[in-house]
DNA sequence: CGGTTTATGTTATGTTATAACATTGCGTCA
DNA sequence: TGACGCAATGTTATAACATAACATAAACCG
């Protein structure tokens, strides 16, 4: 369970300095995905929410998880098709995370644009690289331990 | 259009080296994908084996992009989920691939292990990394002239 | 207020992927 | 050679992920 507080509060700052509102809905799915041990499915979000009225459908989830990841506070986990909340997202990043295949615990790698060499490969091919998906699978120590 | 007959001829030898099996539909799987100006979903490959009795149904294909995969002939393109031939599958290796978000068109990076740092990385933080996805969307040579 | 824009709700459907089980083809060895 | 065993493919159904298109509501601004 990453802290959620911190997250919240960045959130709150970052959107309030870009004239940006956090909505109740916004706020709520942010906690909901930065509450979470391993990132969570826009379904999984949905059931999280509970039932009733309150239950939002898909659209409204992915308008929202659009609307987080555009503001850098969440990422897309493309191998798995889930995601996870943004622990620095101070400006916007390509995010590099390290995802455990047992557990699914994700951590994201501090270090911002760490392979340079990955950007001079992609000028040198007359590529001008935009956006970036790096995903590392493994096992992380916990499950290591416990085999 | 990649060189499709190189690729053909490669995975004709890497998997009777092998003792695997490079049936009719695993070769016509290859062969459209290989010949495809960029990557394809699995139901565009359907949709390009034609119709009538020969048209696979879905689980065919992703069977059989399974054991393209595995041999490491053919990759997927995570944040498009779609498939692209691999170039140089002499042995397995995590593909780097440069992705043009107007045409399509995806280049393998031919630096195998690009990333080591990648690698210490994930150790520093008791991650035993196994498989890596590593996409860079951007515009190509081509596309950047025409606007 | 009243008009505009932003956000959310709703309905329907499109797209991607797999489970579970049936059938076929292919090698092998008694 | 023909019965077995395993690998590959076929079939049916459905699960999981995602978005189009349009309706309503809430906030914002003069």
């Amino acid at each position: 369970m990453p802290n959620t507080s911190p997250i919240l509060a960045n959130a709150e700052q970052l959107l309030s300095q870009r004239g940006e509102r956090l909505t109740d809905l916004r706020r709520q799915i942010l906690n909901i995905v930065a509450d979470a041990p391993a990132p969570l499915s826009a379904y999984q979000i949905i059931d999280e929410m509970g039932i009733g009225a309150k239950r939002p459908a898909p659209p409204t989830v992915y308008r929202t998880l659009d609307f987080l990841m555009a503001q850098g506070l969440v990422h897309k986990v493309h191998s798995r098709n889930t995601f996870v909340a943004c622990p620095m997202a101070a400006h916007p990043h390509a995010a590099e995370l390290l995802i455990c295949r047992t557990c699914g615990l994700t951590l994201e790698i501090a270090k911002p644009e760490s392979d340079p060499a990955l950007t001079v490969e992609a000028r040198d091919l007359g590529f001008e690289p935009e956006r970036r998906v790096i995903e590392v699978e493994g096992v992380c120590q916990k499950c290591r331990g416990a085999s």
